[in-house]
DNA sequence: CATGAATGAGACTTCATTCAT
DNA sequence: TATGAATGAAGTCTCATTCAT
């Protein structure tokens, strides 16, 4: 019984999915070569086959491990006995700090397979789906009980929603706007406000219709 | 009056532009062939490279095409003397009517440049920030004169207001969402509805508000 | 009977050729275009292939018609009443004076066509043969009368002088050693010096064979 | 004792490089293809880029590896304790050696690149010229000591001497001239004979001058 | 498990040549 | 003659994947 510390294979394996998750967001899904993968992980071209099918079945792996955390989180959520503008809260925070936490995976999610319509997008259409019910179940109940309006569809809303933050992350991927733990703090409360409080000066709060 | 070399119609740089278009959102720009495009166009091989320098010209050529367009029309409604929703209406009316006449060419454009961190989407993202600044000097000059809120800043608003049209349009290139006239005209005004109105029932019309 | 100063198309075919000859010496044959050269000449594209059946031809022109200047000019020079050695004195002046008179052309004769073994040499070896045998006859004959030793064959001795002489050419071409008038002048009289002079410093005038 | 991959005397390298010699002389280095090589090798089209960034990078390493060889083989002679005349028949012996060795690789060597101008000839112009110094440094020792006569310079000299001998290589090359042990041996005395003792009989042997 | 040599299908691009006008 | 668009064969290089050791 000697004592092995980690299951057999199991550090190799995930040595590779991080060199994956480097290389892919560096270079690209399409334009970098499994050589790069395995000359970032440090080990020989051939091993990266002895773990993995094909290149593909590396990035459905990131994207899908991933991607069960987020389905778990926003079905949590959604389980909390809070109000709808929290959970939604909740979810464009736990998107961020996952961004914050790894960039790299993050982009490579969004941009090589969130936003690929013609390859892994498709392949994990499901998958994707599946957050926008999550989120589009919190806006209906929530229109349902009458915190949010109906003045659109809560599957619409959903999409305008997770829109906005992927747009956000995009933002900080392509260097568009600044990048920094004040930015992400602001980013959680901006996508919420923006979306829950509209940009438009409520009647309450609207000078000219205070003066009349 | 001058002589005609080609017959009427034929201007064989824009076949291969139209063809390019139709084989890039079937097929991705890194998956298809040089020479699927020159059999959807119904041309030689070569013709293709005697009109383009290269692959990536075609699709620089076509993004960048449409884009100035986009951006000419932000120019322009900002100019108008309109409220800045309704500025934000047409612009997201535009991009929806884009959508609307020719889906593959937006979709191309999406999918292959504007979300694309790592390969053209850096080589324009000057033209792509244009876009971001023209929407976020609407928001700006609304918020000076009160007419929106200061909440969340002007380029954060810009960037949600338009990731949630992308969104939308991405949800229709994925087939989440259903696609129609219906939709399309729908989507124009939930749209600003929703980053504009925002989801939250205002106080005024808040039933528990007014309850307590 | 209206007055046409030059053969009809002579024009246009001549002002190919010059070009191509800039062409090939700039870029090489090999790795140049038909199109450099129709730019080169400011004609049309098609054009080239009016006067001429291929790229091939162009080259093969070129070759032959300066070739057989050479042949006829060592044809004329052996046929004077001249020491032998002022012969080839005459021969190497007149292919200097070629090179200084065009150096792009003689550039293009011998690295394109005298030099390419697999190529146009091959197909040119008759002709290129034939000047050396004009060379040898002109040593063999000297050799007969007793003016030139008999130590080396005269076949031999016509592939050394020629070769000496297209290795000074090649050192211009490559720049390997000063170009000028000076030069070249030097040039015919320091191959025949050493072909038929020879380095050796001879018996009569060997300082220590002197001194014995 | 150490492990061997692969069966002796398979070094794939070696087997590549020797087979583009083969292929580079029958077909000429433009005119052949990579696959031609890999044909002749034996292996897999792949496996050539494997070893070889390019099909440049084989003819450089070709000429290289051999030039190398010859610079060291003249800087060795000229140690020597022996006469001018000597080192310049020690040097003709090598190179006329090196072609009867291997006649395909120094047909490539100065078809493909001695005497290509526009191509590899430029890429090696330092390494040729630093064989065309070697040979004038021994020139000019000679006649700094008196063995040589200063009537031509050494630089010129040099290239007299080593043009000669490329030129009968070219001969045997074109099949101008009959190829053998006999004629490799006659070859050598010949060129020193030719550049040395040069062609003129000289006075004290020249019959007629003594007959004065 | 680990290595990296070996394989070979494909893709882009070039460019000589043809041809309609 | 003159033009340059049109053709398509060919070649270089890439790289995912396999496999012998």
């Amino acid at each position: 019984m000697s004592a092995r510390r980690t299951p057999p294979g199991t550090d190799k394996r995930r040595l590779i999915l991080d060199a994956a998750v480097r290389v892919f967001a560096r270079q690209g899904f399409h334009t970098c070569r499994v050589s790069d993968i395995a000359d970032q992980a440090g080990v020989a071209y051939g091993l990266v086959y002895h773990y993995f099918e094909s290149k593909d079945e590396m990035l459905d792996t990131l994207f899908t491990e991933r991607w069960e955390v987020l389905l778990k989180e926003i079905a949590q959520v959604d389980a909390n006995p809070i109000p709808a503008r929290a959970k939604l809260e909740a979810i464009a925070g736990f998107i961020i700090d996952s961004y914050a936490h790894d960039p790299d995976l993050m982009k490579v999610i969004i941009v090589e397979v969130t936003r690929a319509a013609n390859t892994f997008g498709r392949t994990h259409l499901g998958e994707i789906r599946e957050a926008y019910s999550g989120i589009a179940a919190i806006v209906e109940k929530a229109q349902a009980e009458g915190s949010f309006r109906s003045e659109v569809t809560a599957d619409f809303a959903a999409l305008a929603f997770y829109g906005a933050i992927e747009q956000v992350l995009t933002g900080w991927i392509f260097d568009v706007i600044p990048t920094g733990e004040t930015e992400f703090e602001q980013a959680k409360r901006f996508v919420v406000e923006t979306v829950c409080g509209g940009l438009d000066v409520t009647g309450a709060e609207r000078p000219s219709a205070r003066a009349v």
